[in-house]
DNA sequence: CTGTTAGCGCCTTCAA
DNA sequence: TTGAAGGCGCTAACAG
């Protein structure tokens, strides 16, 4: 029961070796679980072992054998709910295949992208994910560094244009289409946009639209493309007043919402690309007093047990955060695996969950 | 633009060294930050790892210097929200002073914890932080094995009873008292409990059911405690029937509630110390055809952006999250440099943010 | 089957 | 101030 501080060196295998009265190799081809060893020295071996209290030195085993038997990943924002899955998915399904993982937030600049994949060079994963906030083309220097070291990296989440890497996605812009698509069958056509890009100005016409929208993250401007998409297949002029700039913020949502609902001709349905997007926006209809679905049709991104409690409940896109986690884990893996794979391109299934926040515009706007 | 496959062994400080035409330790020395170089050497070794784009091994420099500049951390569910803003305070500030983190879900499971704890021992860690699942006096065992091996840990969200460790809480039980009284003093009598112990059956008696609790996550049974708390100060009755028993899950929380609201002398309130707790209880209440506030009362624990935009807006303890994990970080940190402090034991401020959920017990009830 | 011997890349005395 | 040499703990040929 003695408390005593001593220098907590832990046991080497050199020192099990020793009490147990062996070479150092035959410790080691044990302990290791490699090579052959007799069944008498093997149990001396494990007996010294669990005695002294053995655990391998990861790092020394890692700079004599090259591999670490762990993952990098990057994302934005680990506390963001979205992230959160996605690394559960990531954990999980390399956790059971052995491998740990060292998550990094950029807080989405890209800088910290760039530095958090220093740290990772330079602990030596073998593998990395990443959720990149890249959308220039000059922007990719460190992931391309990366791939030229030998270490595997697959996107998640994010595409980056013009670069050729695995990717786990969802389709951003289908998925936002048919959610819009749904609105505009509904009857809607006055529909808002929220977020859109964060421009300063608004941008006037479509083309001034796009282009903001591509300097952007990639998940926004397809979801804006998306938008755009059942406009037009629709046949509905595009109002650039219909959809929110700024900083993507709730407030900001709750404030463009605001605006959008006291139009002239007044939006009678807004799509929202992001949980605090919906929330916001959810603020705004009820501050000019308005409900849903009576007043003004919503549909959002992101499905939670929240949204399915509200009354209404909302209608929601439902998007497979534990699935591209898994996949990305499972395509990095195999890529570790020196698998021959091709290039590939995993677009995951989203679900447009059809609640109770969608019903036609109101008579008067029609 | 010779796309070659070479086996992209990264430079060493050797190979610096060499095409600086100076010694190993020179490099070392202007690379590493250390120790005395002439500025002419200096800046021959500089360039000529720029060129070669040298970047330092971390695994061969914490083999020879004995720490990684990593911290481990053990949480049941990184896909949670809560743990993904503890985390995400740790990471942050654990980041800033140059340290990255490692983090293991165990799902609740004490042998997955266990493990994670040796997965962190292996990799040699600087420190863990955890939040961990253990209750009995056996369960602590990887705990103090770490310890004793050197390694700083410090309890994030729980405590561990009899095991002084540095750690980092809320007050679960006052938080709860707090609630459970405001619904009190709104006039409530017949306040139910979501969720509670996870035994079979229906704890008889008060006794039994503090002693189930106390088999369970070291919160819950704090929250379930503030409850009983709440209700001797104002000398209500406690009924074994108004607490939920059984599988936490959100399904179980709807029929549990719905039970308590078809009780003879039903609830009047709800306090919920989880948040699909409150989702389920929401359910219940919608299934039943009743109201809130007017037929019946709730609060709940972990407040978000969807509380607020509810309708009505619910009443919700907010936890400080992001700060749990950054005091919890500078706590390990200052354990990591050796400062000599005593066992700290933080408890953070909760806030009971009052909304529209509670009101009087309706008056046929009362 | 077992033990000896080199490294892995870096830091760190210790002379020079 | 600089360079040579040894060691961190482990794996991996290599003989024996």
């Amino acid at each position: 029961m003695a408390e005593r501080e001593r220098t907590p060196s832990p046991p080497t295998i050199s020192e099990v070796a020793a009490t147990a009265g062996v070479g150092r190799a035959t410790a080691a081809r044990t302990l290791g679980g490699y090579g052959y060893v007799s069944p008498e020295l093997r149990e001396r071996v494990l007996a010294a072992a669990e005695q002294l209290g053995y655990r391998a030195n990861a790092l020394a085993r890692s700079m004599s054998t090259g591999v670490t038997h762990t993952l990098g990943v990057i994302v934005a924002d680990i506390g963001n709910p979205f992230f959160a899955g996605v690394v559960r998915g990531i954990s999980d399904t390399s956790r059971e295949r052995g491998f740990d993982t060292i998550v990094l937030s950029t807080h989405e600049s890209l800088s910290e992208e760039i530095a958090a994949m220093n740290v990772l060079i330079d602990k030596r994963v073998d593998g990395v994910i990443v959720a990149s906030a890249a959308v220039e083309r000059a922007d990719v220097a460190h992931l391309t560094a990366a791939i030229e070291r030998g270490i595997p990296v697959v996107l998640v989440d994010r595409e980056v244009s013009h670069l050729d890497l695995d990717a786990v996605v969802i389709d951003n812009r289908e998925a936002a289409r048919e959610a819009v698509d749904s609105l505009i069958r509904a009857g809607h056509t006055r529909i808002g946009f929220v977020w859109g890009p964060t421009t300063e100005g608004r941008p006037a016409t479509r083309r001034e639209l796009l282009a903001a929208a591509s300097r952007n993250l990639w998940t926004d401007a397809e979801r804006l493309r998306g938008y755009l998409d059942a406009l037009d297949d629709a046949g509905i002029p595009f109002d650039p007043d219909l959809v929110m700039v700024g900083e993507k913020t709730e407030s900001r949502a709750t404030d463009e919402v605001t605006r959008m609902l006291a139009l002239p001709e007044r939006a009678t349905a807004v799509f929202c690309t992001e949980t605090d997007a919906m929330t916001g926006s959810l603020r705004a209809v009820r501050a000019a007093g308005l409900a849903y679905p009576a007043d003004v049709s919503l549909i959002g991104f992101d499905d939670s047990s929240w949204a399915a409690v509200m009354d209404p409940p909302l209608t929601m896109i439902e998007q497979p955060m534990h699935e591209l986690g898994e996949t990305a884990a499972a395509t990095l893996l195999s890529l570790i695996d020196g698998k021959a794979t091709p290039r590939s391109r995993h677009t995951l299934e989203t679900k447009l969950i059809s609640r109770a926040s969608v019903s036609a515009p109101p008579v008067a706007d029609r």
